[in-house]
DNA sequence: ATAGGGCTTCCAGTCACTGGAAGGTCAAGA
DNA sequence: TCTTGACCTTCCAGTGACTGGAAGCCCTAT
């Protein structure tokens, strides 16, 4: 199977599949042509990071998780602590950005809107006291 | 004001006020050995600009901003349009993180964490059928 | 034979910095 | 006066995870 075929097989591009073995996260052997010929492991190996990646986890993390994954002797509490971390720092953007929003949804409801200059969003970056 | 001054002034690193520079979002004088030179102006507009990005918008839209901020014959509807459209960007990045969390914690939640292989967090993540 | 589509590699660009090297400048202390 | 150390300067490279594009090979169908 070539890469055109894999990609839509599991929803990746075939940029990013190059990539990926690139980076050592897959290993497709090749056919006398040079092509990539992909057979189901290495799609199901695809499938799992694209589903981590879906979620989150970055390149690192999805390279650990794939090693836990293929590794019949793993302990569940490595993968847990992976996913504990993430959950974490997912946590943590979710604040973030909760606090951008309602600062900046504050503003945009007191911001007339029209054609006239006065303005509390840039009136709130400009440092002016509210 | 020497860039370090004006860093500690403005809590921006002096690395990301030269950036700012080389981007033409300030343009500092020089002092005759080539030392930037930072006036109160200056630093109005960096203290803009940490606002803006801690407001998550892009380094454009800050450029956007800040020409509204010293156009006395804006339109604030153009500031609103740039902050509702920032505001809608958060909102989807908060339901993508939000969806993230709640597949990701429940997942966290049933694995048993401990020495044994048995992981349901492999187990999605493989495209085990729940 | 040729046209097209798919495949290959490699290089550059994205975003907003950040780190580091090599070297100039300045103020304070011995 | 000399030196030390803390500044400052520029320039180059790296980050994460791709993405776009160029140049060129391969395969199939007409």
């Amino acid at each position: 199977m070539n890469i055109g075929e894999a990609a839509a097989a599991v929803a990746l591009p075939a940029k990013t599949i190059r990539y990926y073995e690139e980076i050592g996260l897959v290993r497709p052997r090749r056919d006398a042509n040079g092509y990539r010929a992909f057979v189901e492991t290495d799609l199901h190996k695809l499938r799992f990071l694209g589903r981590a990646r879906a979620l989150g986890f970055s390149i690192e993390e999805c390279r650990a998780l794939l090693a836990l994954y293929e590794d019949d002797s793993r302990a569940s509490g490595e993968v847990k602590a992976i996913a504990s971390k993430h959950l974490a720092e997912i946590a943590t953007k979710i604040a973030d950005l909760r606090a951008m929003e309602a600062t900046l949804s504050h503003l945009v409801e007191t911001c007339a809107g029209d054609g006239r200059p006065d303005c509390p969003i840039l009136a709130d970056l400009g440092g002016e006291p509210h």
